[in-house]
DNA sequence: GCATAGAATGTAAGCGCTTACATAATATCA
DNA sequence: TGATATTATGTAAGCGCTTACATTCTATGC
């Protein structure tokens, strides 16, 4: 009795069998007689046997491991997918490693190296920009890979997610249909960020098709974060006080221009109408509740685990490309542009 | 030139040297002549040599990686922590497993062992109060161990965090200052959370000690959502319209019990004072801003990285508690109580 | 009762690394 | 210059599983 951790030898010897009927034991318990399953399990609760992963991915290439990498997880939205990938991946016995990028390809790219050396069995990744050696590498492992965040009818990879370009056009015709003129926004950086630029371009090209231009100096790109889009709609509105409506890159800049319109004692949305992008829980409790589209996020993780799972059981890499909806939602914060007096 | 992909000895084969220069070159540059370390270098970049983690992890009896278990993700106070503690690691070349228990300590047992048999060099949990398999089953791959988000003197592992009793006392102290006498809470499920117990021990203690007591009816307890604790509000006004002060668990259950007041009218803080925790980013932009109490997160994180890193380091498992202090931050949700006319 | 198919179990060869130990190359010093 | 300490590299034995293949057992039909 040895105080080293026990091995399927020790369980084998145990329970009077050899090690490939533990083995079979635990991975395929109906190819083993009961009797001896019953056998074998006591043996385990005994020893207190925990089989060994790095031994069993070694042995069977296969690790149950699927790697994830999210721009941050410090968005509700973005953690909300994630608890329905990893919900729906638990299910089948597969364990979600997270890893997060900062919005950084560079970052990306080396998240992705190592995942794939640690040995993942199916990778998902937000949105379809990436570093170029990212598809290179995942293609190299043959492993089951999807963009989540985005759809692209066009795309040569599987993606499951919305149409961004479609969600502008849609945040842009709202306010068109209110009589607005005077566009600002406030965005997330676009640079290595599909998402931010789509939804910008829906606006732009909307507004474009009635004769409108936004200017550049009414164009801000920030951080997604409270304080800088404050800091954002002071700027904008300091230099273009006429704007009436205001496009905010996701929910959380919709909230810091909140805040600052009401620093300045403007009336939202009577004088001056703001959007989100996300529909977090809280922002219908907002007062005025905010205007958003709503980010279909659970249905993405779900959707994502049940394709990765999908392609690992055919040892598939199938194309799929799953378009889901994100629905305006209309609530207080936008309405009617001021009549000019 | 087969297709498979390259193993170590292709590696070696390629760079003339033995399989265990190459290994040497991977974990321990400096004792390889930098002649050879180019050498394999290229070999490595040649042939797009990427390690097996799994060989690695089998024959090194290292996984490089730390396991945390998180209630959840969905709170950005958990998301900002785990933030930190990622990045800590990450600059270590550590990798973080994130899983989430969902406030379940038989779910935690259950992602512990998976966490364990997968194989990680050290595990981070939150809160003191954990399943007593959890406790047995890490001293017996004795790895490095920590107890995030709580402090406690007498505690006999390592914790880092803050006192939740003392922070319940600096929030009721406060309200008593402000001449408060009947008291709500609105609290996040007590049974299995050690935290939101002792906060709301801290209040009910305080409370006492002036002579002042809590009836049962005025505490509810629910999920932590926005939409929830809105509804928590309005069930203890109808019952209690007198109550003056609530207290909430955290930021989100204060924010939907701000909107709450808001649909019944009344005035913030004229009429009702409300208390956060955590001190989300939002809460200060909030009208009125959020009274809170600041929850150290990021430098939780940092310090949970450092910590386990250093006891890997030395091979030890000794204990350490650190203390970090969680601030009251008094802002615009807390006044006087009103005047009884 | 016996041949035969099918189920249950055993044997043993890896999976791709790390590392203790052995050996070879190089530096150091009297 | 040769003996010795130091450094660099090689050899090969595992790490703890899985799984192809071989063997044994059991059930079945005639």
């Amino acid at each position: 009795m040895t105080n080293r951790t026990p091995t399927i030898a020790d369980v084998a010897e145990q329970a009077e069998v050899s090690t490939a009927t533990v083995s079979r034991c635990l991975n395929l318990p109906d190819k083993v007689k009961p009797e001896v399953r019953e056998r074998i399990s006591k043996a385990i609760q005994q020893l207190g046997y925990v089989p060994s992963g790095a031994a069993r991915a070694l042995a069977s290439r296969r690790t149950h491991t699927i790697g994830a990498i999210v721009p941050t997880i410090d968005n509700a939205i973005f953690s909300e997918a994630i608890q329905h990938l990893q919900s729906g991946l638990t299910r089948a016995n597969y364990t979600l490693l997270l890893a997060n990028s900062g919005y950084s390809l560079d970052e990306e790219l080396r998240e992705v190296n190592s995942l794939l050396s640690r040995g993942i069995d199916g990778i998902v990744l937000v949105g379809e920009m990436h570093h170029p050696k990212v598809y290179d590498a995942i293609k190299k492992h043959a492993i089951p890979y999807v963009n989540l965040w985005t759809y692209n009818a066009q795309s040569k990879y599987s993606c499951i997610g919305f149409d961004h370009l479609k969600a502008g056009q849609q945040l842009a015709e709202h306010l068109l249909d209110l009589g607005h003129t005077e566009f600002g926004i406030i965005s997330g950086f676009q640079e290595n960020n599909d998402r931010a630029l789509l939804r910008f371009q829906g606006i732009q090209q909307t507004l474009k098709n009635v004769g409108l231009e936004i200017p550049e100096s009414k164009i801000i790109e920030c951080r997604y974060s409270v304080e800088q889009a404050n800091k954002s709609l002071h700027e904008l509105l300091d230099r273009h006080p006429e704007t009436t409506a205001v496009s905010c890159g996701n929910d959380v800049l919709a909230i810091g221009a909140l805040s600052a319109a009401r620093e300045r004692s403007l009336k939202v949305p009577e004088q001056l109408s703001i959007t989100g992008f996300d529909n977090m829980e809280l922002t219908r409790f907002l007062s005025p509740a905010l205007t958003t589209i709503n980010s279909p996020s659970k249905r993405m993780g779900e959707h994502a685990a049940e394709y990765i799972l999908e392609q690992i059981q055919n040892k598939s890499t199938e194309l799929k490309r799953i378009e889901l909806t994100a629905e305006l939602v209309i609530r207080e914060t936008t309405g009617k542009v001021p009549s000019k007096t």
